[in-house]
DNA sequence: AAAACGGGGGC
DNA sequence: GCCCCAGTTTT
């Protein structure tokens, strides 16, 4: 096993990938942020982040979205997958926003999870974007790359989330997620990963031939 | 624990 | 055309 040095780990990350994730964009803003992520199920960044943009122009709070009607949204995110369930999902959760949290959206894990959609990455995320709370938002580049790095030994994502918050420092729950997605897009790739021109891989303990 | 879910983009 | 990608719900 490698030493693993987390501090270094984020300061060539941060440094080596200039630019940003998409949830980045809504920071402090927690409903944008919870329907850019209802959006990006399952669905790459830069398909989702287009048609998210276009959308909150037309909807950017719970009251806009469900005057839209059905069909109206469905055509603005037609493009992308589970487009029907994603419309759906958005309108329902929109609708219960302002019905039961005055239009708000709740800041705690147990109230976002309630909702149908929503799971523990995208609550995660709008617990540490758009409230900008200590949260870890796991999806699968943070699951696979602590694992090839040897900071976890895990099976599911929920496992890593748990274990990454034993060992990451407070100050890193938000910055992990940033910088495993960019890393994950651009080098540590789920099949093919780039471990030739990897900036890290001397803390790797999978570097693949 | 494993499967189902549905669409875009790269080649 | 075929392969790659990606959270939550359901079985």
């Amino acid at each position: 096993m490698k030493k693993v040095d987390i501090e270094k780990i984020v300061e060539i990350l941060d440094n080596y990938y200039p630019m940003h994730v998409m949830e980045d964009t809504y920071t402090g803003q927690p409903y944008k942020a919870l329907v850019s992520c209802l959006l990006s199920l399952r669905t790459r960044d830069e398909i989702t982040f287009p048609v998210a943009e276009k959308l909150f122009q037309a909807a950017d709070n719970p009251c806009k979205m469900i005057n839209l009607s059905y069909e109206e949204l469905c055509e603005k995110i037609k493009s992308i997958n589970y487009y029907k369930t994603k419309a759906e999902n958005i309108q329902t959760i929109s609708r219960i926003l302002l019905e039961k949290y005055n239009g708000e959206v709740p800041s705690t894990m147990e109230e976002l999870l309630a909702f149908r959609g929503v799971g523990r990455k995208t609550a995660n995320i709008v617990l540490s974007v758009g409230f900008q709370k200590p949260a870890i938002a796991v999806d699968t580049h943070v699951h696979r790359i602590s694992n090839r790095l040897g900071l976890v030994s895990t099976k599911t994502p929920e496992e890593t989330e748990f274990a990454l918050r034993e060992i990451l420092p407070k100050k890193y729950w938000r910055k992990w997620n940033q910088i495993m997605v960019l890393h994950g897009k651009n080098t540590c790739k789920p099949i093919t990963p780039l471990c030739k021109t990897c900036p890290i891989i001397e803390y790797c303990n999978q570097v693949f031939s």
